[in-house]
DNA sequence: CCATAATCCTGTACGC
DNA sequence: TGCGTACAGGATTATG
């Protein structure tokens, strides 16, 4: 599932890879990895044709390229969408999935794969960012794709005013999990990064914010942050091939999980069964004894 | 302000 | 073997 450190890897690969390039036709394979799109997949295409991608752009799990003509391309990778930028003939590209194809003036191509098809490219307006920053990692231009405006900053990136989130957490009414889901608050953190944040900073999920120190709340969030960037640190690997895969897959996912997924199976740190919750309508994974559950909390 | 549920979708896993 | 069901999940929207 692309988190921050997936789609950050994504981003770097466009970077590299299509800034420079001019856009010759688009084809929209389903309509549903176009929805939002104001006219639709016709106005998609029309709105990129002849334009040049400028800039790489990342909020939390949001990703745009900055054109030309000032218009932004967002992706949302969803559960399971895929950037791929390949040559002209996408020799290698497993086609069941492909979405919308991108071609290139020069013949290459930048794909849309999305086997569960929650992810989604828009052609949208730039608006400026409300503290006249930075709208995220990869451009200094302060502006953001309007339906992304309300995403708040995410871990990694160093505009981020970390004082005024642990501010912003303990005033919330909630359990730490939520908070750290609520891509308003802080963007870019999925199920996965939230366990493993949590598990690292033996914190319990239904930890209320209001009973955090700000100490704490800053131990939690350093967690989360340290997690990420170890994941991409050991993502990104896979951008040489012939058919350069931007997929943003992690590698960080089999090796280095500490409770994710690990349900039955030893805590890595005291050897406890990692016991599995269901919370938010979604699966909790903790260990029982490094992350001890908070008074109230049934369980 | 905050929580919950439903919604979108499809491949995989599982029980019978 | 095959069929039905549950599950995985993020963001949005509606509702309480």
């Amino acid at each position: 599932m692309p988190e921050l450190p997936e789609v950050e890897t994504v981003r770097r690969g466009l970077a590299r890879h299509l800034l420079g390039r001019t856009v010759a036709r688009t084809v929209v394979l389903r309509e549903y990895s176009v929805r939002g799109q104001a006219g639709g997949a016709e106005e998609l295409a029309a709105r990129l044709a002849g334009r040049v991608f400028t800039a790489a752009v990342r909020r939390g799990k949001f990703c745009w390229l900055v054109m030309d003509d000032g218009q932004l391309l967002l992706a949302h990778l969803g559960m399971s969408g895929q950037l791929l930028v390949s040559g002209p003939d996408d020799a290698g590209v497993d086609p069941t999935h492909l979405r919308v194809a991108i071609t290139m003036a020069d013949g290459g191509r930048l794909l849309f794969v999305d086997q569960r098809t929650f992810g989604y490219l828009r052609v949208c307006e730039a608006v400026p960012t409300a503290d006249g920053l930075p709208g995220g990692v990869g451009s200094d231009l302060a502006a953001l794709p309007a339906p992304a405006a309300h995403i708040a900053r995410d871990l990694l990136d160093e505009h981020l005013d970390r004082a005024a989130l642990v501010a912003a957490m303990r005033r919330r009414r909630t359990e730490v999990k939520r908070a750290l889901l609520d891509q308003s608050m802080v963007s870019g953190i999925g199920n996965i990064y939230a366990d493993e944040g949590l598990w690292r900073s033996r914190t319990h999920y239904a930890h209320p914010t209001a009973g955090l120190t700000a100490a704490r709340a800053a131990t939690v969030l350093d967690a989360v942050a340290l997690v990420m960037t170890e994941a991409l640190a050991a993502g990104g690997t896979s951008f040489d091939s012939l058919y350069v895969n931007v997929n943003g897959a992690s590698g960080y996912f089999d090796r280095s999980l500490a409770v994710y997924g690990r349900c039955g199976q030893a805590c890595r740190r005291c050897g406890t069964p990692v016991r599995r919750d269901a919370f938010m309508n979604r699966s909790s994974f903790t260990c029982p004894t490094c992350q001890r559950r908070p008074r109230g909390v049934p369980g």
